[in-house]
RNA sequence: GGGCGAGUAGCUCAACUGGAUAGAGCACCGGCCUUCUAAGCCGGGGGUUGCAGGUUCGAGACCUGCCUCGCCCA
């Protein structure tokens, strides 16, 4: 709602500047006032002005002040401070119109790809893996169609890295320390499923194992690396030993990723695979487009001599150096795709994979069913396929939820695009980095790992999974919900066991994805139990809490929500929402008004923290309201109508953006 | 050596991308449960935004140079 009268205030900005100044404006900034009583959006645009016409920002400020006042849905509009424009909105007017549910639409057409997750399949999820999957599976609710919005056409993806070196190490593992045959393999699983533990724990460990392994002894130091490289090729290769227990090894551990994230309500659409990028030749394709476009080409002198190199983007620095074209040598700081030996980079093959996205290979996967969700089929990547089948790929938009340690590929991968061409693809190509999660020195510590003198002294701890170190997904989600357990427990004695276990799961999971979404993307995360496990305060479970209480109002009360809005469009509420009193209610209004307008700021950005942020403003505003007025004993019967309708009102935007950050709103708390 | 990111209250983080008196949570101190649930509410103390310059109506944010820390690359 506030995005719709934000939009018309604009166009009418824009419309009278033309008229009277002749000015053609840019985009238009509305803000938020610093306080209410100044008003409920904020308008720098004199200041703007000012340099253009060569006159004081208070004059043009009190000129414009007039024309913008007759706009639909403005009270008044107010000239303060050095020249800011202050709208004030009709309170009255606005609560209608939010009482229809009347709000600006986000979405269009295009298909959007986000890709997030992309776990290794040798051991288990850890909580740098959370991080990820949240982030990525919050920026999919987004933008997903659903009741609230028409959205995007989106897609879900879940890359799987099946034939790299981590994968091969467990494979070393099976073969080599445990002495596994493939049939040995598959029963050492089987083995695994039938007595109840987890194959990627069993992993974890066997992963740590064989680390140690190869540096173990120095004598065997090079041996030893020389099976992991054979191993590692014979995987690539295919159609041997060694790939057939990679592929049980990897697939076993996928699935107990999808297990552990659909626990945390993560679904993918489709699994493509590193084995079929290979296998299909993807590579190869992309090869050949990429030298017919000029970008890669075979380095004949210098250090580089041999490898096929990328061509890099004509920089302003280059152009500018005489002689720095093409006969002045080799580019030794070109980027190396095909190295000397013929082995393809991560890069060269992230490029091949990417061109796919985007639908400008020519080639496809093949499909095969993976994993059921209740409500839909997710597919893996095959060489045949199954028909009749989904495709992928072809995006209007990719969004890659990778961290930023990955800057750089993402940013060769994003280069190699425009190179050859593709702008347009390059400019939506958008790398949803984030900072990694480490722990801090007392969980590490809590986890029972030994700490130098020096790590001690430092902010976090890093996770490594060739160390064995770190907090393991479900270990984490398993502690936070018995933490919410025992609080269910103790305050409600009186619901079944399975209501509280669903209760608990509830608050557990929101405590949780809450607490990997409320840190801006580009904050290093130090992961404390203690600090995860606080319930109060600014955490998932205060922002639950609010929409509960809110439920239980109309529990007692004799109206249901949607009733309560439909009357609160009849009464006439103006004086209501003026005063001290009045005011303090009309801010619940404008806060749950600007529901869409914050989604939209967050799509932009690609960052679902501005979304927990006002998740928390709202619950806060709600408890606030809520503690000052009591509305079953209210004596007035507009007012209780009103006071219901603003309880209605916070709940609906409530559920709404906790929605999209994949959490639950409980029966009870 | 090059590239990227960070440095804000005792601690953990924000600050709508250049706007109004830099805001929250935790911790600490004081108050509020016979009224829709205290996982809550109200009040209080706490800041030279790493340092030094600069740009302008206006800088935590932009530019230059330092200082610390962390990643990535050779």
């Amino acid at each position: 709602m506030y995005r719709t009268l934000q939009q018309g205030i604009q166009a009418r900005v824009r419309e009278v500047v033309q008229a009277r100044y002749g000015v053609e404006l840019g985009a238009i900034h509305v803000e938020l006032p610093p306080k209410i009583e100044l008003g409920e959006m904020a308008m720098p645009v004199a200041f703007e002005l000012a340099k253009r016409l060569k006159k004081a920002p208070r004059a043009i400020a009190q000129e414009l002040q007039a024309e913008l006042a007759a706009t639909e849905g403005v009270a008044a509009v107010e000239v303060a401070g050095a020249g800011y424009l202050n709208v004030k909105l009709d309170r009255a007017a606005a609560v209608k119109r939010m009482a229809a549910d009347e709000h600006a639409a986000v979405g269009g057409p295009g298909f959007r790809l986000v890709e997030h997750t992309s776990i290794n399949p040798n051991k288990a999820a850890h909580v740098g893996h959370l991080r990820n999957a949240i982030l990525g599976d919050t920026f999919q609710r987004m933008l997903r169609p659903d009741g609230w919005k028409p959205g995007w056409d989106t897609g879900v993806q879940n890359y799987i890295d099946n034939t790299g070196v981590q994968v091969a190490d467990i494979v070393v593992a099976m073969q080599h320390r445990l002495g596994l045959s493939v049939a040995g393999v598959r029963e050492w699983m089987t083995e695994a499923l039938e007595s109840n533990q987890r194959v990627d724990y069993l992993c974890w460990d066997l992963y740590a194992q064989v680390s140690q392994w190869y540096e173990a002894e120095p004598a065997e130091a090079a041996a030893r690396k020389q099976v992991r490289l054979d191993t590692l090729h014979a995987i690539e290769t295919g159609g041997n030993a060694s790939a057939d227990i990679a592929e049980i090894v990897s697939t076993s551990v996928l699935r107990r990723h999808l297990q552990t994230m659909e626990r945390l309500g993560v679904e993918y659409d489709f699994l493509p695979r590193e084995s079929e990028i290979l296998h299909l030749h993807f590579w190869e394709t992309a090869r050949q487009l990429m030298i017919e476009r000029g970008v890669l080409y075979e380095e004949t002198a210098g250090k580089n001599k041999g490898c096929w190199v990328m061509r890099r983007a004509q920089t302003d620095k280059a152009a500018e150096v005489p002689g720095a074209g093409e006969d002045a040598g080799p580019d030794e700081d070109a980027k190396i795709i095909v190295r000397s030996n013929g082995t393809v980079t991560y890069v060269g093959k992230d490029i091949a994979y990417h061109l796919w996205k985007f639908g400008l290979l020519g080639k496809d996967f093949g499909y095969a069913q993976f994993y059921k969700y209740a409500s839909h089929m997710c597919w893996i990547s095959t060489v045949d396929g199954e028909d009749p089948h989904p495709t992928f790929g072809k995006a209007a938009a990719i969004y890659n939820v990778i961290d930023s340690r990955q800057d750089d590929p993402q940013a060769q991968v994003k280069e190699a695009l425009r190179g050859m061409g593709f702008t347009a693809e390059a400019d939506r190509y958008t790398h949803l980095n984030y900072a990694f999660v480490g722990l801090t020195v007392r969980t590490a510590q809590e986890l029972g790992y030994v700490l130098s003198e020096q790590d001690k002294g430092r902010a976090y701890i890093e996770v490594s999974g060739r160390k064995g170190f770190g907090v393991k997904a479900d270990d984490l989600i398993d502690r936070m919900i018995a933490a919410a357990q025992k609080e269910v427990d103790a305050r409600h004695p009186e619901l079944a066991a399975g209501e509280r276990e669903t209760i608990a799961e509830a608050i557990g999971v929101g405590a949780l994805r809450y607490f990997m979404l409320r840190f801006t993307r580009n904050t290093i995360i130090a992961f404390d139990y203690q600090d995860a496990l606080a319930f109060d305060g600014e955490t998932g479970p205060y922002a639950q809490y609010a929409a509960v209480r809110a439920a239980n109002i109309f529990r007692r009360a004799d109206v249901a929500e949607t009733a309560a809005l439909a009357q609160v469009r009849e009464l006439h509420v103006q004086a209501l929402l003026e005063g001290d009193e009045g005011t303090s209610v009309w801010e619940v209004w404008l806060t749950a008004s600007r529901l869409s307008t914050v989604l939209e700021q967050a799509i932009t950005a690609a960052e679902p923290a501005i979304l927990a942020k006002y998740a928390f403003v709202l619950a806060q505003q709600f408890n606030n309201f809520y503690h000052r007025h009591h509305i079953l004993t209210e004596a007035d019967p507009a007012r209780k109508t009103l006071l219901l309708a603003t309880a209605a009102v916070a709940r609906r935007e409530l559920v709404r953006v906790l929605g999209w950050m994949g959490m639950a709103v409980p029966s009870a708390m």
